[in-house]
RNA sequence: GCCCCGGUGGUGGAAUGGCAGACACGGCGGACUCAAAAUCCGCUGCCCGCAAGGGCGUGUGGGUUCGACUCCCACCCGGGGCACCA
């Protein structure tokens, strides 16, 4: 019977689901596990990446099941989102219908991956018994001064007519649609995510891989240092924050943002007109005009001073936009000898720069002549009571003279040790309309109510138009309301941020229907916390900061107490279990479009002898065969010697010179010859670049089980890389080779007991391989593991020579080990070798160390550190044997003759190495 | 500029400080076939050599070590994050 991937994978897919095989039920007497695979958002058709995420994601579910864990391994959609209204506008089609037409197709796609999703824990963000959480959650926050509404400089999206979060914005663009957003100061909610910055600064207990650790404690910008106080000539408090409060003798002048408040008070009559005019021009800038301009910087006197605290002097206030309102406290003072750009600041307007570290072993250093900012260490000098302490390189109180400034600074009232973030309080309303409602009521008396339980959810009306603003606002249901006085309110228009609905879905899906909390205590006691999550990196300081925020929120807000209760009824310790969302994270990368070929050089130069020495090197893919001297694919690099092949002929050698002309387009600025390997033709695959490859095509040609094994086996998957299509035909003879080994009836030949050994032996040595490989996340080795073994098994089967017991061990062990990562092909040889139940419910092999011990090794014998021989010895072989062993080998010996033995290492039963000199 | 990750055959990639290149793809040669596909067998890092064998080889340069892809230092290149962040 061949094999027919189709019949088999339809069967058993409906068969397990008919059966209930990954239903998941709370059972204390078992360990648990919860692996969690991120929230698919319903963009239409499920695409490779969701492949490439999801199958290590099931396996290594299937895998901790069959290690005798219950598993949760649950399923649901990210149903909220801008794309469904952006399809309303351009289609005419209503989010509602899309979404849901979106996820019905999807399901079907996620159920052809042989996934072991528990369906009947599915949870949609969009639908009202989900998203009356959503805001009740919301409202729980309000009620203990974690969301808040304040007034602050936002980033106004004018594309999409909606505010967006810091997280959401890079360089200045919208990091979804690359469209500009401007800074305006509005009044919009809040949360205080900026109160956890310290706790979410540690990872303690937790295994997350460093990348994302770095990535979080980037965006949080923790800076150690002082706040200090100058006070204006108006008698105003201007507080500045600075890491280097060492520095404040040295402070020439003071800079404000052009939005600071109290930059009115500190201007002068005479300068008004050129200040307004500044702050003006400057609020119009959008933050990436400011980005393009460089280091070139501008600004105007405001006319005003402020006394320095430290010394009593008056110092000039200035007004310029390097100044940002939003970092520490909008004003700064500027210490032009010590700061980069202070000092260009300083020289572009002629301000006084005046040194207060001074280098060792250098003249004293003298501010109208420096060439730049000194920013090394030294000897604090011209600072009056701290002169002659020591500046180190450190930060924060760790450099002697931070901390001395500091300590000067509180004995003498003059400021405060502070620690300043760069991390914003997170931005959470959406001027959208497909999103969850907020349960919060304006007042006409202008006070905010919030709405209580038995009122939720604010159901998000469905008979509304689109122009591509929201059309909440208008809504009957919005406009009017009645607050709980009686009097009239309007509901508030704004929605939630989509990402609060995937901030605390893996709640959700313990008890998708529950209806008197957002989850089930009785559920959330086992199942909690989340064991192993998996998903990409891009969702480093969103997602994922803004997960470990909410948890930590619930927490504070007593939300767990229920569960907490539950667990220390069942004996367990609820101590540190709801202080992070996910024990584990892993990050696969990316599944890039498939690798162009033909990425061709043009090479002009002169032919010395074999080789070509080049004048110019153009990467041109179009490029024809008689555009150049040579012409063709660059095959090899090394330094500057470059190995190409033409159309036809063999392979020419070029040797790039230095002052040899190199061109790659792709790669802006002047290039040189290093960058020629670097620069292949590989793009992100997206529907745009039309180079996607779609899994239901594949499906249908080689079988699920053929994609997942393979996308497992490509690529290293926490890396990922281009898509090969010709590389798939490995997996599918493997997968062919194991249904040929399952289904062929085993009649030995004449036993040999050697053969047998040696496959017993690479059973249980792959077993071994497999378990660590499989922890370490190293999927495609515990592949290529398994073809090892089928090599032994076809092996085996040409030979006849193995028993008839070792044969059956082999390949049940190959069909259980192999279970996870293919899981229908496996269920039905199970089936078919007359197994009654499900091969995804049985042990994993467990190795048996003993059987897998080698009796014989290959030594390795070395002279100086060079492999001359090898012997085969036993594994018990003794050093001095080993040694012996090595002396007798007439190879060695040759080695050794004329030398002198300086000194012999045995690692014994792999290695001899023998020191001579002659 | 600061922080994180990486650089190994034609390609994807393996290697607790101990045989570099497992496992695959591709390529080459052969078998089967009228032929092709599929399948099966052999070879496949580079260089010298008919061979036996030898030399070289994990981005570059140094170091530690009997021994380094692996550890340390410096540099080059690529990818990612942060950035007029005071």
């Amino acid at each position: 019977m061949s094999y027919d991937h189709t019949t088999i994978e339809t069967t058993w897919q409906k068969r397990w689901e008919d059966e209930g095989l990954y239903r998941s039920v709370v059972d204390w007497d078992r360990p648990k596990h919860y692996a969690l695979t991120m929230l698919p958002y319903p963009s239409g058709d499920l695409h490779m990446g969701h492949w490439y995420a999801m199958t290590p994601s099931d396996a290594r579910a299937r895998y901790m099941r069959m290690k005798g864990y219950n598993v949760l391994f649950p399923i649901g959609f990210d149903g909220f989102g801008l794309p469904a209204e952006n399809a309303a506008v351009q289609r005419g089609v209503h989010p509602a219908k899309w979404t849901w037409e979106n996820i019905g197709r999807m399901r079907t796609q996620l159920r052809s991956m042989g996934a072991m999703f528990d369906w009947q824990r599915e949870a949609i963000s969009c639908e009202p018994k989900y998203y009356k959480w959503t805001e009740w959650l919301f409202a729980q926050m309000f009620k203990n001064n974690i969301a808040y509404r304040g007034e602050a400089m936002v980033n106004w999206s004018p594309s999409l007519n909606t505010v967006l979060a810091n997280e959401q914005v890079i360089d200045g663009v919208d990091e979804r649609n690359g469209q500009p957003v401007i800074q305006k100061l509005m009044e919009q909610w809040f949360f205080s995510i900026t109160n956890y910055a310290d706790e979410l600064l540690s990872f303690e207990g937790i295994d997350w891989p460093d990348a994302i650790q770095a990535q979080q404690s980037n965006w949080i910008g923790r800076s150690e240092g002082a706040k200090v106080d100058f006070t204006t000539e108006a008698g105003d408090t201007l507080t500045v924050f600075t890491t280097r409060p060492d520095t404040l003798w040295g402070a020439t002048f003071m800079v404000v943002a052009p939005e600071h408040p109290l930059l009115g008070s500190i201007t002068s009559e005479t300068h008004r007109e050129s200040v307004d005019a500044y702050v003006d021009q400057a609020s119009k800038r959008t933050e990436l005009e400011r980005i393009e301009d460089g280091g070139d910087k501008t600004g105007v006197f405001t006319g005003g001073y402020a006394t320095n605290p430290v010394n009593g002097e008056n110092v000039p206030v200035w007004v310029a936009d390097y100044v940002l309102i939003s970092y520490g406290t909008g004003a700064i003072m500027a210490v032009p000898a010590h700061d980069e750009r202070d000092f260009a600041f300083a020289r572009k307007f002629g301000l006084t720069i005046t040194p207060v570290v001074q280098p060792p072993d250098v003249d004293r250093l003298d501010g109208a002549t420096m060439q730049g900012a000194y920013v090394g260490v030294g000897t604090m000098v011209r600072s009056g009571p701290l002169d002659g302490t020591i500046v180190t390189d450190a930060k924060g109180r760790q450099n002697p003279s931070v901390s001395a400034a500091i300590d000067w600074l509180v004995e003498n009232g003059a400021g405060l040790e502070h620690v300043n973030y760069r991390i914003r309080d997170w931005l959470i309303g959406r001027q959208r309309y497909w999103g969850s409602p907020m349960p919060m009521l304006h007042r006409a008396d202008g006070e905010i109510e919030v709405l209580e339980l038995d009122q939720l959810p604010v159901v998000l009306p469905e008979d509304v138009e689109f122009d591509g603003r929201s059309p909440l606002k208008e809504h009957p249901y919005f406009a009017s309301a009645i607050a709980s006085d009686g009097s009239e309110a309007r509901r508030e228009s704004d929605t939630l941020d989509t990402f609060m609905c995937s901030s605390w879905y893996w709640f959700r899906y313990l008890s998708p229907d529950f209806d008197t909390a957002p989850f089930d205590p009785a559920e959330a006691a086992y199942w909690l916390p989340v064991d192993t999550y998996t998903g990409g990196a891009e969702h480093a300081v969103m997602h994922l900061l803004y997960a470990r925020f909410f948890v930590k929120a619930m927490r504070d807000i007593g939300i767990f107490d229920d569960t907490i209760a539950e667990m220390t009824t069942r004996g367990r310790d609820p101590e540190g279990l709801f202080d992070e969302p996910f024990l584990q994270l892993r990050n696969q990368g990316q599944i890039l479009g498939e690798t162009r070929t033909g990425d061709r050089l043009v090479i002009d130069g002169n032919a010395e002898g074999q080789r070509i020495l080049a004048t110019s090197v153009l990467l041109d893919s179009d490029a024809s065969d008689d555009a150049g001297l040579v012409v063709g694919e660059l095959m090899r690099r090394t330094e500057n010697i470059l190995q190409i092949a033409p159309t036809e002929g063999g392979n020419v050698t070029v040797e790039v010179p230095a002052e040899a002309t190199v061109d790659i387009p792709a790669i802006p600025g002047t290039n040189d010859v290093n960058q020629l390997k670097h620069h292949l033709e590989v793009e992100r695959m997206s529907k745009s670049r039309g180079n996607v490859v779609n899994p239901d095509d594949l499906v249908a040609k080689y079988g699920a089980d053929t994609i997942r094994t393979y996308l497992m086996f490509a690529f290293e998957w926490q890396k990922g890389g281009p898509w090969d299509s010709k590389g798939i035909v490995g997996s599918h003879r493997f997968i062919e080779d194991v249904w040929k080994l399952g289904t062929h009836s085993y009649k030995p030949d004449a036993i040999d007991d050697a053969s047998t050994a040696d496959l017993r032996r690479k059973v249980h040595q792959t077993i071994q391989r497999i378990d660590q490989a499989i922890v370490a996340f190293k999927w495609n080795t515990v592949v290529a593991a398994l073809m090892s073994l089928r090599n032994e098994l076809v092996e085996a089967k040409r030979s006849g020579a193995v028993s008839d017991e070792a044969w059956t061990e082999a390949v049940d062990a190959l069909l259980l080990m192999l279970a996870p990562i293919a899981p229908h092909i496996t269920e039905e040889l199970w089936n078919q070798r007359g197994h009654t139940s499900s091969i995804h419910v049985e042990a994993f092999p467990e190795a048996d160390a003993t059987v897998a011990k080698e009796d014989t090794i290959t030594m390795v014998l070395q002279v100086n550190g060079k492999v001359r021989d090898r012997v085969e010895v036993s594994a018990e072989v003794t050093a001095a044997e080993a040694e012996a062993a090595a002396m007798a080998s007439p190879k060695i010996q040759q080695w050794l003759d004329g030398t002198t033995i300086r000194k012999v290492i045995v690692r014994e039963p792999k290695l001899v190495n023998i020191v001579a000199t002659p």
